[in-house]
DNA sequence: TATATTCTTGATAACTTCTTGAACAAGATT
DNA sequence: AATCTTGTTCAAGAAGTTATCAAGAATATA
């Protein structure tokens, strides 16, 4: 948190009279403000400024929102609101699987945004910020999406990579099938996705395990799914 | 068999029509799903069928969508998506500050609202304050899925862990042969299960008990069912 | 376009869990 | 003491799940 204890807030968004409007309100509300207006800053600022919570227009003039996301996911639970002028199903649903917490279109009132900001921060857990991961001598770096066993890396497959991701993500607790699935490819849920979990799981362990018949990091339960464990060193 | 890894959604409306639409909507996108159609028949199921998420119509013919909300959040995170045909400002708001987890204007594409229900499910998966069950040596991580005994790991079946987590559920007290076969095995009730219980009793007694010829933590009480007594350290 | 990589699917093997029957035990009833 | 009822345990086959390999399809890269 801030010394002051009050919530800062990253706005992005090309449009000055918006960032305006929404700096006025929300300064209003008793939050600390910070502004950029584009992709690349606002991945900076993420980094930098360390924001509680970010509201995100989706239409940046040099990357998609969905792709800054995406992007700030891969290490960060933080909060992001994202804001849109259209109210197109196909987008809000990408935005939505990228990581989004939440989905607004443009006209909204002052109150829906601090309501569905009070909504988020509820959901806030302590900061899970975890630039990377351990276990055993297996090490990912969440950021720069390397991961290396016994200090050698190793390259994996996006899906892979992604799986590993969501393992780690929640390491230590059991994620049912289900659950991994609907990560990995979203709505498309079919019974055959179990096979194609099984055979990426297997594909993933022959990579990251010392032997891949006895794992020691992902752990099968059978009959309700995977569990990455958490070893010491 | 019925412990089903699948995620069970608990749909409140009083429109048969919209349950029909969703319910079958849901299935199909591999979800267990349950319905009521009064806010007194939600509470219930809440505590009965602890369903993974509420999908909550606001406009119940007993009472308020909001009041049921604000009743359920005494005691529970569970996430709830409200419906409205309402698109009011105040009544969002409202439902939002009640402890809702997202609120949904009809009409809405089954696409968004079952994108939102993955991230209420991202977000419920976060907190590790579901309660933890210990008797003695005995320690269950019910958010997790891990089973201890003196501090040491043990594997259950599925069978095997949901038949603990319904005496779990109700520690300390008798659960009836009957009680146990339906929550387990569903309505499909037949002498011959009682033998099924007894075996998977016995199993599980194998796992957790120290000796499991004196129970320490499931004792029988014959001719009714089973209770699992609850042990202070 | 050719080449390499990754994804998807089917076949099969290995494994785990479920279900059932049989044997046994303890207490209650006659 | 014999019998009945209720409960426990063991073991084996059936049913269901999971792991692995390999080949063709799709996708990305050169």
């Amino acid at each position: 948190m801030n010394s002051d204890s009050s919530q800062r807030i990253l706005i992005v968004d090309d449009d000055l009279a918006i960032r305006r409007f929404l700096r006025t309100s929300l300064v209003a509300q008793g939050y600390t403000v910070s502004e950029t207006n584009s992709g690349e800053g606002a991945l900076l600022d993420v980094i930098n400024k360390r924001p509680d919570l970010v509201i995100l227009d989706i239409g940046l003039p040099d990357m998609d929102g969905i792709e800054v996301t995406r992007s700030v996911r891969q290490w960060t639970k933080i909060p992001i609101i994202i804001l849109s002028v259209l109210d197109q199903e196909k987008e809000k649903i990408a935005a939505l699987d990228a990581g989004a917490d939440d989905y607004l279109t443009k006209p909204f009132s002052i109150g829906e945004l601090t309501a569905r900001m009070r909504v988020a921060f509820r959901h806030a857990t302590l900061p899970v910020n975890m630039p990377n991961f351990e276990s055993g001598a297996l090490e990912v770096d969440l950021a720069r999406r390397i991961v290396t066993v016994r200090g050698k890396e190793i390259s994996l497959t996006p899906t892979e990579y992604e799986l590993l991701r969501i393992l780690i993500q929640d390491a230590g607790k059991v994620l049912t099938h289900q659950q991994i699935i609907r990560t990995l490819w979203g709505d498309i849920y079919q019974p055959e996705m179990h096979h194609l979990l099984r055979v990426n799981i297997s594909n993933l362990r022959k990579k990251i395990e010392p032997d891949a018949s006895r794992p020691k990091y992902i752990f099968t339960e059978p009959g309700i799914g995977y569990r990455l464990k958490l070893v010491d060193k």
